[in-house]
DNA sequence: GGCGAATCTTGTCAACGGCAAGATATGGTC
DNA sequence: GACCATATCTTGCCGTTGACAAGATTCGCC
């Protein structure tokens, strides 16, 4: 049946996402052709436009994947903040091409419904394992609440319906209209009512954030010196330091 | 002198790096084609190659450019940790397209000499700003110190300056061969030693990873509801409840 | 055994990156 | 003012790529 001879190759689609990958983690997404992709498999030029479509349809179909993977790993990590987040970064390190696509949104269809599901998956995976935070500083309320957000009036405006904010493209990922970009077709300061920022909320993000960061930080070379070879371990470091209130020794 | 008509366009270079700017914002880096960028800034295809010799090249310059900024916008902010990672969640969304390239370093020269003198520049502007940290809360030291791994001595340290870790690339930056990838010829464990993460450095990584994180976040349209429109008022109350300690009301 | 549909191939086209060779303007020198 | 080395920009070309169309082969199913 799956023979991996002939005319049919009997599991090409998956074939050919094993492939991406290795060549993605080779020379990056930007260089990945459809073309070298299909003489490495072995099949005709055409091959992966059958399955995918198009090149933004094979990262799209990377996306997913990376997403479902990242959802898989992070329901795997226990529960603890501190698991979660290095469950986080190893996953960028492991599944780097997987996690430079599915951060890099012109490359794929990021609108796609099979898209938002997988990344919703893994959103609440997430969340979920921030919920459990031993018990976030709780910071006493700030001294001087906020200088007046006037003073970044900047950037305020812009499009109140958010979802086209920044690269207007038509219908292809890359162009503009694909761009998410969302998160500004909400009220303008989440961050005093509950559920804002100063809540669980920002928790999520203040995690998500710095276990985010440290990894694309890490992927993109551009860490200092000092920082050890082990990634995992140089993240659970951080995150200690910055989330765990006290050592409660027991 | 610098006629913008005519065989010679004055400072064809400058406009051909404003023109790039501009087409990343709307369709990403990795849709910009150096024709189109020709065809935007009214010269024949071949004019860009004489200024930045080829695509990577141009990201090159950008990248330098972006880093350049980078420094003056944190050099600029103040130094408190706070206005800092403002700053700095701030410039990655005023100029998106410097960001997006700086931290994709498969898209240029991440090697070359001007980009790791500018890339310099904005990690000691960055550094500067996170050593008036407030009195981050002096973590006491944690209670299961690692579970090990301190025997191994791995290669020494090569960049001491820590500038090209990621991606050492002959002279070309996406081809494959390029992509170290790495990251296992640094001490092993640089946690535990003076200067390790459990100091300034790990205060350094850990602010540095939180903005860049949120701003990376922002970028990709990746955050939830619930984030406000402004990024730097987010960013604001993001860093604030994971940093400062106390109000200290004085 | 046969047929519709899925899978894969061959052929083609416009666009791109990169290179080479030529055209045109600029600045300095006498 | 004439001259020339050089920087700047253009034209022309080649191999590769993404996308599409049309055809060939095989599979699932009745």
């Amino acid at each position: 049946m799956t023979g991996t001879r002939g005319y049919h190759h009997g599991d090409l689609r998956r074939a050919l996402l094993d492939v991406a990958v290795t060549a993605i983690e080779e020379s990056g997404p930007a260089a990945l052709s459809l073309r070298e992709l299909a003489r490495r498999a072995g099949v005709s030029h055409a091959a992966p436009a059958h399955h995918f479509g198009d090149r933004a349809g094979l990262f799209t179909a990377l996306a997913v994947q990376g997403f479902d993977s990242l959802a898989e790993a992070l329901d795997g990590a226990g529960g603890e903040l501190l698991d979660l987040g290095v469950a986080y970064v190893d996953f960028a390190v492991r599944h780097r091409a997987h996690f430079e696509v599915m951060f890099q949104p012109d490359l794929y269809r990021a609108d796609a419904a099979e898209v938002r599901a997988a990344r919703e998956r893994a959103g609440a995976a997430l969340r979920a394992g921030v919920a459990t935070l031993p018990a976030l500083p709780a910071q006493p309320t700030l001294p001087e609440s906020r200088p007046g957000t006037a003073a970044h009036p900047g950037t305020a405006d812009r499009s109140a319906d958010g979802a086209d904010r920044p690269r207007d493209a038509a219908d292809r990922p890359r162009d503009a209209a694909d761009r998410p970009r969302d998160a500004a077709d909400r009220p303008r300061d989440a961050a005093d009512r509950p559920g804002g920022l100063d809540g669980p909320q920002g928790d999520v993000l203040a995690a998500w954030s710095i276990v985010h960061g440290f990894a694309t930080l890490w992927l993109a070379g551009a860490l200092p010196a000092g920082v050890g070879d082990d990634p995992g371990e140089a993240a659970r470091t951080v995150i200690r330091r910055v989330f765990i209130p006290a050592p409660d020794p027991n």
